[in-house]
DNA sequence: CATTGACATGTAGAAACCTACATGTCATCT
DNA sequence: AGATGACATGTAGGTTTCTACATGTCAATG
């Protein structure tokens, strides 16, 4: 059902076509939240409109159709936002590999928490500039800047604690 | 290919059951890595057995069956650990609710941002305990007190990423 | 000795998801 | 005018995952 909801969230944001959300998915989604392919955004979309949750508002150029959130749809998301299961869903690679971090021998620990180390100081560089032209766009702080904010942290968390191991598994030696 | 490599590094720390990994499953990586459910890892180890990447060491009362890891699945564990892909699976229910916030008003974001406050502050403290009590019993520091300290970063930033989102919207009504 | 509950493993059928293939449009560049 | 690449939507077939059903063992409790 996330998928549902992932999609029902951003055209809750703005009306957009199904090649629109693909490319929302693979720029925000995809990375921290959700994954999702075309081949399952379509379908789905045509499930949400067959339901009445979401309807086509605009047909452009190469059989573009503009989808666009329902009362109904608006309602359902709402309702799930609000009342939230007590046990979340969580599949994510990255952090099964860290549990998995006692398989290793210390050397082979290192070579894995150094590229770790460095790609979160690169993701947070990236993401600090993003909050900071966004900052200077926008004049009134909105609700996105909440969720950078939290990435931003989830980033430098995972920085300082790789930089903590290193230390760590060094001492140790 | 996740939840083979799960299995595989559950078993690379000590052999154990399809019951006994389906509880691990619960209790620890489901909440933070990775979910699966017992209708899923009795067949994956069926196949892995197969494969020859683990072998039955014991066979017990009630039908259990102890499995341990072969070096043929030992080695495959130590390539996906150490040749990660450049993109990794992400899927996410906590943050995707995070990331559909600006769908909520005022309100409803902060009656949802409190019990996440709170169930972070919750968490926090129950794997301090955890941690302090491994502490106290292991005098040596070990793999797990690396992945544990990992938990711990990550739900005082949570909690901390709240408080501040809640001070916001209150400072911006 | 009957009941209860943890232990223990499994499968059927449906839903979700992935990879790969398929098709066509429109704008831009050469 | 042809080539290229972004735009745009779709499906077939296979794999993974979920829900629900199914079966039986053993220990402890009343």
């Amino acid at each position: 059902m996330s998928l549902r909801y992932a999609l029902l969230g951003l055209l809750a944001e703005e009306p957009a076509s199904g090649y629109e959300l693909t490319r929302k998915f693979e720029r925000v989604l995809a990375r921290y939240a959700w994954h999702a392919q075309h081949s399952q955004i379509y379908p789905e979309l045509n499930r949400l409109a067959a339901d009445g949750l979401v309807e086509i508002v605009a047909e452009g150029a190469r059989g573009r159709r503009t989808y666009a959130i329902t009362d109904a749809g608006r309602a359902d998301l709402r309702t799930w936002m609000l009342d939230p299961p007590d046990v979340f869903t969580v599949r994510n690679e990255f952090v099964l590999r860290l549990f998995l971090l006692s398989t290793l021998d210390r050397d082979e620990a290192r070579a894995m928490l150094r590229p770790i180390a460095d790609g979160s100081a690169r993701e947070m560089a990236d993401l600090r500039d993003a909050i900071d032209k966004a900052d200077a766009a926008d004049a009134e702080p909105s609700f996105n800047r909440l969720i950078a904010e939290y990435g931003l942290r989830m980033f430098e968390t995972t920085h300082e604690w790789a930089l903590w191991a290193l230390a760590r598994l060094d001492r140790a030696e």
